[in-house]
DNA sequence: AACCATTCCATGCACGTGCATTCAATGCAA
DNA sequence: TTGCATTGAATGCACGTGCATGGAATGGTT
């Protein structure tokens, strides 16, 4: 069955784990720039930034510190200290001090914070359907 | 079924297109970041780079234009332009106006180009194997 | 031929990111 | 207490990217 045919090439590069990667990177690539664009457009924000929001939105007593914030999102510890940054400016959030360990950074949701949150997770889902299975940017 | 316990959350976002964003979000960050670097400070490339010698590898004969390149790769069109130029830089890859349409621009690998992709490629493939499943980063 | 819309690629600009560094605060040991 | 290594977060810098634009070449219309 070894076809001797010229245009099947990037067909072995297409089965297995390269095979997957590679869609995932044209899928993040797709999705991504997508709700990049939707979310700047409608709401004013970033991914970076809508992602940081979705974690402080469930988070146990309304704080999260950098640190564990750090850990628990894909972004670098200097990009989370500016996302932080850019909400911070806009009025989103909020950071405090640490009582305990003055180093410790707290942030934590505003009321506008939620309330941009809460418009903006509908045309997040809204573009991740859509985008998902193809199409998008 | 619908437990009322304090400690759930993120369980309901965990599931389904969500859940599968977020994880393909987590692991584009683990595996780019991983392959960035390797390639970087093994052969000099970025990724990319590395993604645009790979799609000009298996070119039916040798060139390759610049549009459908554009088409092939999740790289913007400026992106990709600017990637083929730091790759013509380096003596990687070199560009030759159209004949039949002087707009167009065709992309070739040079010997160089090629040799050094062979040397990236085991690379790329064991630094994916190696960062897929988790870590990475 | 003259004109205009379109296509292809390169580029100026703004911006987000990673890396390395810096500064402050902490914990520990002498 | 003094001294030092460590940790948490912010920032200067270089760099890659997207957007919008620009310029050159093409095709079609008059």
């Amino acid at each position: 069955m070894t076809r001797t045919s010229t245009t099947d090439h990037r067909q072995p590069a297409s089965t297995g784990l390269v095979g997957e990667w590679r869609e995932l990177l044209d899928r993040h690539a797709a999705v991504s720039c997508a709700l990049e664009k939707a979310l700047q457009d409608e709401h004013g924000i970033g991914l970076s930034e809508f992602e940081t929001l979705d974690r402080l939105v469930d988070a146990n007593c309304g704080k999260y510190r950098m640190a564990d914030l750090a850990q628990d999102i894909y972004l670098s510890q200097s990009a989370l200290s500016r996302a932080v940054a850019r909400l911070e400016k806009d009025g989103l959030v909020d950071r405090s001090v640490c009582d305990t360990d003055r180093r410790g950074v707290f942030v934590r949701l505003t009321d506008a914070g939620r309330k941009l949150y809460d418009a903006a997770l509908p045309t997040h889902r809204e573009v991740l359907h859509a985008t998902w299975g193809g199409g998008g940017c």
